[in-house]
DNA sequence: CAAAGCGCGATTTTT
DNA sequence: TCGCGCTTTG
């Protein structure tokens, strides 16, 4: 490796090794870059991989850097850990399950099953649930759970609803998300042997993107790091874009007070962006209160910058504006579909534009969204494996057990339940239980649907044990589980929309096999593929490296860079966002800093979309341009078109107007 | 008592 | 527009 590329700075906050460090890392300051360096710059010195632990927040940026330092040092890391937040909990939890009265090979349920499990326990307790306040329930017990709101100041219903919720959870042997980061604190808490085992083996810590780190993982690295002090933490306050997810930038004013003998650096020179790009982003945060001071700057100046603001008939037009202008410049500047990404706040906006991608017949790769592994095949294909791996997992035994149909419904559904409840048992082994007696309380052809189920399950949960070929055996499974047949039962007059689900489910069972034969691969057993996609849910596997433009949400788009990027429905109430601001007028400042984030992408062009109308929930809805964009300097601006005078608006209300009056 | 057929509400961001 | 839950049907 050579440090010799490395700024000042840089050389510094990559080598200094001991000690509580604080790296204010603006954007495309090359920060990635410094913690890789950081790391490879440890090894060298001799430090052990097992005594590093590095913590990100995606499994990307984790995977990218021990890709990185991989290349670096030329070196196997089989004993680094660089993990995310909740990967590391996986971690601790696997190590310690028994600790907490957990059994091995434990389940993550995800924030789908975490509503299951919430139905499930107000079943329980004979509560009848409102959809709405399934929703708040959700909402309010991870903020339990992450230690925002306190238990005991809820309603004894709710109290009661908790506490039978994490019964459950405990019963079924799972852990939800929050329990990842929650469960290790607590347990580092109230076992200090345990703790100072972990201590001792992580002398060396560093956290990325530490701006968005919770009160919770703060403590619980605090905690890690006391012994020894040697914690370097990278963040940039200005990125901040987590804070309904408990993310606290504040954290990073805690450790300053928490870690008076500190290092501070701080790296402002941008290696990314063009100056016109910078200069509009530094102008906009400005107006943010309550930031560290920073200027970011550079030396970069190209004649392909650009930073330019389209105004659009509606979101039609934005699409072909988009597809247009990446058709063109890909053949006039030669760039890769690669080097082109499209951004936009939230994801449904991303519908229209993707479809005018197809129609053009242009390669996209599209992340977050309705993901693959959100189809209803492939979450009925995880839920066998599931409950293969963990036939305590009643959450994807109720998912499966009548899908394909097997004459299981309310009634027998709730026969289990009543025979599990009694002894505390898994519904998997009460059907297997009442099915060995003479009579079992279900009608015939239930007593048939089931016994097959069980059948097989019992032969395929023996076969994944023994046999080292596991995606295969899934795909046997499904076979023998007919759900072939379902599907064609299910789509009768329509065999292809059964046939691509079908090959879905193959699909997914390639990923599978290609990562249980990698090699590289230390652990191939079902239990730990099934925490990395239930960790990496909506994370497309990296697998056709095709050059592709890229869809995405900004907040997916943290920690990337595009040559040419585009910044979809720039509008009020699209950013900032109307929800967000109704939930608390202070979110300003995060939606600013979000806009921030999705400036700072770009390399050498932006645009920037805003409609007169578009299409939002089926309804068609005026729309005007975010204020945010009178926060950028005019001068560095460039538009084809004026933006839109209050008499244009009316003009597209008037029409709108009339169309809902024909319409009706 | 399970399966097919109809109506209603949903979408901010993600580990 | 689609998935889910409720109602009717067989």
């Amino acid at each position: 490796m050579s440090l010799a590329s490395l700024n000042p700075q840089q050389f510094q906050a990559a080598t200094t090794i001991e000690g509580p460090l604080l790296i204010i890392a603006g954007a495309g300051s090359g920060k990635t870059g410094v913690i890789t360096h950081r790391i490879a710059y440890m090894l060298e010195q001799g430090i052990a991989q097992s005594h590093i632990l590095a913590l990100t927040f995606t499994n990307k940026a984790a995977d990218e850097m021990a890709h990185r330092i991989k290349k670096m040092t030329g070196r196997k890391l089989s004993n680094l850990t660089i993990a995310t937040f909740h990967a590391f909990g996986v971690k601790v939890l696997r190590e310690q399950a028994r600790a907490i009265g957990y059994r091995d090979g434990f389940t993550i349920y995800d924030s789908s099953d975490r509503r299951d499990v919430i139905k499930e326990s107000a079943r329980e307790l004979g509560m009848i649930l409102e959809h709405e306040d399934l929703l708040d329930l959700e909402h309010l017990f991870g903020q339990i759970k992450s230690g925002m709101v306190d238990l005991a100041t809820q309603s004894k219903g709710i109290i009661q609803l908790f506490q039978e919720y994490q019964e459950f959870l405990q019963l079924k042997n799972a852990f939800d998300f929050d329990d990842l980061v929650a469960r290790p604190l607590e347990l580092f808490r109230t076992h200090p042997e345990i703790l100072q085992s972990y201590q001792q083996r992580y002398q060396y810590i560093m956290v990325d993107e530490f701006q968005d780190t919770s009160l919770q993982q703060y403590q619980l690295i605090q905690l890690l790091a006391s012994a020894h002090a040697n914690l370097c933490v990278v963040g940039d306050d200005d990125q901040s874009i987590y804070s309904w997810r408990g993310a606290n930038y504040t954290n990073i004013q805690a450790f300053e007070t928490d870690f008076p003998q500190r290092m501070e650096i701080k790296l402002e020179r941008n290696y990314r962006s063009t100056g016109v790009i910078l200069e509009a982003a530094n102008a906009l945060i400005a107006n943010n209160t309550n930031r560290k001071e920073k200027e970011l700057w550079t030396e970069s100046t190209t004649a392909e910058a650009s930073l330019q603001v389209r105004y659009l008939e509606n979101d039609q037009a934005e699409s072909e504006f988009i597809c247009d202008t990446v058709r063109t410049l890909r053949v006039s500047e030669h760039r890769g579909y690669d080097h082109f990404g499209v951004l936009s706040r939230n994801n449904s906006l991303m519908d229209a534009i993707e479809e005018a991608f197809i129609r053009h017949d242009i390669p996209y790769r599209r992340s977050g969204g309705r993901s693959f592994f959100e189809r209803k095949e492939i979450k009925d294909t995880i839920a066998y494996m599931r409950l293969a791996d963990n036939p305590d997992d009643d959450i994807a035994f109720v998912r499966i057990i009548n899908t394909p149909r097997r004459g299981v419904g309310k009634q027998s559904l709730a026969t289990l339940r009543e025979h599990s409840d009694d002894r505390k048992e898994a519904l998997y082994y009460t059907a297997k239980r009442l099915l060995g007696w003479s009579d079992p309380p279900f009608p015939k052809p239930t007593i048939a649907g089931l016994t097959y189920f069980i059948d097989t399950m019992e032969q395929f949960r023996q076969r994944f044990t023994t046999n080292k070929e596991m995606a295969r055996t899934a795909g046997d499974m499904m076979v023998a589980l007919d759900y072939w047949g379902y599907l064609v039962r299910e789509y009768p007059d329509n065999e292809k929309a059964a046939k691509w689900k079908y090959d879905n489910i193959f699909t997914f069972l390639g990923w599978f096999e290609r990562w249980e034969k990698n090699p590289d691969n230390l652990e191939p057993k079902l239990s730990t593929y099934l925490t990395r996609i239930a960790l990496a849910g909506r994370e497309r596997s990296g697998d056709d490296e095709e050059r592709a433009v890229s869809l995405m949400t900004i907040h997916a788009a943290k920690g990337l860079e595009f040559d040419v990027t585009f910044i979809a429905g720039v509008e009020d109430g699209i950013l900032p966002s109307l929800r967000s601001l109704q939930e608390d007028e202070a979110n300003m400042e995060e939606e600013r800093r979000l806009f921030y984030v999705a400036l700072t992408r770009a390399r050498e062009k932006l645009f920037m979309t805003v409609c007169a109308q578009r299409k939002i929930q089926r309804e068609l809805q005026i729309c005007t341009p975010s204020p945010f964009l009178s926060e950028l300097p005019s001068a560095l601006i460039e538009t084809e078109e004026q933006a839109p005078t209050p008499e244009d608006v009316e003009r597209v209300a008037m029409s709108v107007f009339t169309m809902f009056k024909d319409n009706s």
